[in-house]
DNA sequence: TCTGGAAATTTTTTT
DNA sequence: AATTTCCAGA
């Protein structure tokens, strides 16, 4: 049996693909990176193409660490050379090898969105720019957009010639692009933007990427701007050996799910794809082997009120399922308890898994309610998003100590660290030393090791010089060789007093610090065990600057998930309860204000991905009324459950109050009235609820039964080995099995190798034979 | 230079 | 409601 088999005829139809443009247009749960992973090992099995030669882009590393798994488990042979990495990492790895083209020194650091909005407070106060007329926020999104458009600083000044504001703009882009220069620094937009100057301005370099990455793979098409695409469409063109332009890009993606238009996604790449690439191969993926069919055409019904997008609808062969349910509540804490009540009693009556549940909002600031309910019930879980922990002000601290003596040009870090710990280092001295530095066209870290030469510094010099010392004292001793970054980590911490400061305050809060900065120890004593060559500040704190809060969501840990609607995207979850289903939470605000209906088509889309997150059952819930930001708020229930057809959802009461909203009947359900009536606890939303349960495999573990569903292919042969024989691969030599496990289709079996280490393979694809002496 | 309390501000989503 | 910024007083 070939392991192209356990695919569809769509699926196998990308997979086969050989040269020249191709879209796959894969719909939510219809398999796509199972077809990419299926692709790289066909290219590499089937056509004999070097591993050596494929690239494969994602957004998060989460994405792109899923699929090196999984290529690993399938490809025979060469898959650890295979480059499988986001867009960021991607092009920090190729600007660490050539940016000194572009005059900036390998060791620049990455500045996070407090860097940047610290940058641009610097900067308005230089440019005498009143914060209360332009806001930080405002500079920065303009900033981002360009960049994200690939337009220059100078580009952007000439295009703003008649415009007062748009100068004013330019005169700040200009300014912190020229600061983050000097500080050699890149922000998240620069890393995009600089390798495509990189690539336009040094053919050489161009030329070498060109040749490497023959074929290119791209996840989540649908989300990348314009610089992205300009990355891609640049590397892709490569000459064939007749001398022709090919290229061989194979893009997967769904505009249904372009959620990420106000970072800068260009909906358009993938919708002008085929003009963009002639030639362009089209393969839609359809069938769906996630949800129920319910679930499924509630989610076709919502997305089919957009216009201007792809043509295509999901199907599944799956069951009908449960009804979506739909309940609204008095207010937010009675949703929050009444959802916690829900799975708390699908856990203990069902055996359901804690894992087996996701609630999703359109804003983090939703989450609170839950956590504490979740606390009540003793329900584990775990919050995505939110305050990321390297954007917690001890872990930034101490980072910032490590980026001074890192980069002694990153200015922000410097000064955020010279008076933390208190060092009567105040704001006056800090300007006078900025001042200097500025007039003599120099660091500020070198500024203050000039100290005594500043005027009217006073008493500070000494103190200044004591930090800078400091410095210095680390940064010889990082330079020793026994020394590593582990130890500098405890010598910063030590010499700063920064923890036993936080034992002195006694309270939770201090602690909580204090476990921050042992989890970033942790963290750098995984680097320096896990790096593969000789471990580098430089490259810890890259690696710690690319990370996204979903990127350490493990699969494996039995929680209940919490998280944005946005960072649901390529998930799922047997059971998902979407809450907050009001107009101006979700639609929000701002888009049912604004006059650019397209918002609201963004909002619809990000709605068609919450509900597909769900494999089982779907439950929504709204609250009547409900505090934000110190304010009461009377919502409608939201727009988008009117585009439900009322066949597919079940309306519960709300316990307490049992009312409805006045015009109940008639029409598609409308949800219209802000005023309530008192029908009945027996009436519905609807006219009739034609609805029958049934009687599904609730109790079963939903993941036991939907893989098999998704492989319809018979088990395995027997194997030929077990636990604990010596077994032999073709590539990793002997070892000795630890574990097999019984996964979808196949084995998934664990070996010891002698030589190479632990390894988790498919049996199937593994081919171990069993050692007979 | 540092502190605490009052006042202002938050406008979704994030690599 | 919660966080950040401002400002007077020590």
């Amino acid at each position: 049996m070939s392991i192209y088999d356990s695919l569809n005829k769509e699926q196998q139809k990308a997979v086969k693909h050989d040269k020249g443009p191709l879209l796959i247009l894969a719909g939510a749960g219809s398999g796509k990176t199972r077809v990419l992973t299926h692709r790289i090992a066909y290219l590499i099995d089937e056509l004999n193409v070097n591993p050596w030669n494929i690239l494969a882009l994602t957004f998060t590393n989460k994405a792109a660490n899923e699929m090196r798994e999984r290529v690993d488990k399938i490809v025979g042979y060469g898959s650890e050379n295979i480059w499988v990495s986001t867009f960021h990492s991607t092009c920090v790895r190729i600007l660490r090898r050539y940016i000194e083209c572009l005059g900036y020194d390998r060791s620049f650091t990455i500045y996070d969105a407090d860097d940047q909005k610290t940058l641009i407070r610097e900067i308005c106060k230089f440019l005498e720019i009143d914060t209360k007329n332009i806001k930080e926020r405002t500079l920065l999104s303009v900033i981002s957009s360009a960049k994200d458009e690939l337009i220059s600083p100078e580009e952007y000044e000439l295009n703003a010639q008649g415009d007062f504001v748009k100068r004013k703009y330019a005169s700040v882009y200009k300014e912190y692009q020229k600061r983050l220069k000097s500080n050699n620094a890149l922000d998240f937009d620069d890393l995009i933007y600089k390798t495509v100057e990189l690539f336009q301005n040094n053919p050489e370099v161009l030329d070498y990427y060109q040749k490497r990455f023959k074929y290119i793979m791209v996840d989540e098409y649908q989300d990348t701007n314009t610089a992205q695409f300009r990355l891609i469409s640049i590397l892709a063109s490569t000459r064939n050996e007749e001398g022709e332009i090919e290229h061989n890009l194979c893009v997967v993606g769904d505009d249904d799910q372009s959620i990420y238009k106000f970072r800068g996604a260009n909906i358009y790449n993938i919708l002008n794809f085929e003009q963009q690439f002639p030639d362009t191969k089209v393969i839609k993926l359809e069938q769906n082997y996630r949800s129920t069919q319910n679930i499924l055409n509630a989610a076709n019904e919502v997305i089919s009120n957009n216009v201007g997008r792809k043509d295509k609808s999901l199907w599944t062969e799956n069951e009908e399922g449960e009804p979506i349910h739909f309940t609204q509540y008095d207010n937010e804490y009675e949703e929050a308890e009444n959802v916690v009540r829900d799975i708390d009693r699908m856990i203990n009556d069902d055996g359901a898994d804690y894992n087996d549940f996701a609630i999703l909002y359109r804003t983090n600031a939703q989450s609170r309610i839950f956590e504490e309910k979740l606390i009540l019930k003793n329900i584990p879980y775990k919050i995505v998003g939110g305050v990321n922990f390297y954007q917690r002000k001890e872990v930034k601290d101490l980072l910032a100590y490590l980026k001074t003596i890192d980069n002694g040009l990153d200015d922000i870090a410097v000064k955020r660290i010279i008076n933390i710990p208190k060092r009567g280092i105040g704001l006056t001295t800090i300007d006078r030393v900025t001042a200097y530095a500025l007039n003599n066209d120099i660091s500020f870290y070198d500024a203050l090791r000039h100290a005594e030469y500043i005027p009217n510094l006073g008493r500070s010099a000494g103190k200044i010089s004591s930090f800078v010392s400091l410095i210095e004292v680390l940064k010889s001793h990082l330079s020793s060789p026994d020394y590593s970054l582990e130890d500098l980590m405890n010598e910063i911490i030590e010499a700063t007093g920064y923890v036993t400061e936080l034992e002195a305050e006694e309270t939770e809060e201090a602690q909580g610090r204090i476990d921050n900065i042992n989890e970033l120890i942790n963290k750098v004593v995984t680097y320096e065990k896990n790096a593969t060559e000789e471990p580098t500040l430089s490259e810890f704190l890259e690696e710690v600057a690319l990370v996204a809060d979903i990127d350490s969501l493990e699969e494996s840990n039995n929680v209940v998930i919490l998280m944005t609607l946005h960072s649901a995207k390529g998930l799922e979850f047997p059971y998902v309860y979407l809450c907050g289903m009001e107009d101006g939470i979700f639609p929000s605000y701002m888009c049912i204000t604004s006059d650019d209906p397209t918002e609201v088509e963004e909002e619809r889309r990000l709605c068609y991905v919450g509900i597909t997150r769900a494999m089982k059952k779907l439950s929504l819930s709204a609250a009547r009324q409900r505090m934000v930001r110190g304010e009461t708020q009377f919502n409608k229930p939201s727009r988008f459950l009117r585009e439900i057809p009322r066949y597919l959802l079940k309306q519960s009461a709300s316990s307490l109050a049992p009312r409805f909203p006045k015009n109940s009947s008639m029409e598609r359900n409308s949800f219209s009235g802000s005023s309530y009536s008192n029908k009945t606890m027996n009436s519905t939303l609807f006219d009739k609820t034609p609805y029958q349960v049934p009687k599904s495999s609730l109790h079963s573990n939903p993941y036991a039964t939907m893989p098999k569903k998704q492989f319809a292919v018979t088990n395995a042969e027997p194997l030929a080995y077990g636990i604990g024989d010596r077994v032999s691969h073709f590539k990793f030599g002997t070892g000795t099995v630890s574990d097999i496990t019984q996964g979808g289709k196949d084995y998934e079996v664990t070996v010891d190798f002698d030589n190479a280490g632990v390894k988790k393979m498919l049996a199937t694809f593994a081919k171990l034979k069993k050692e007979t002496n």
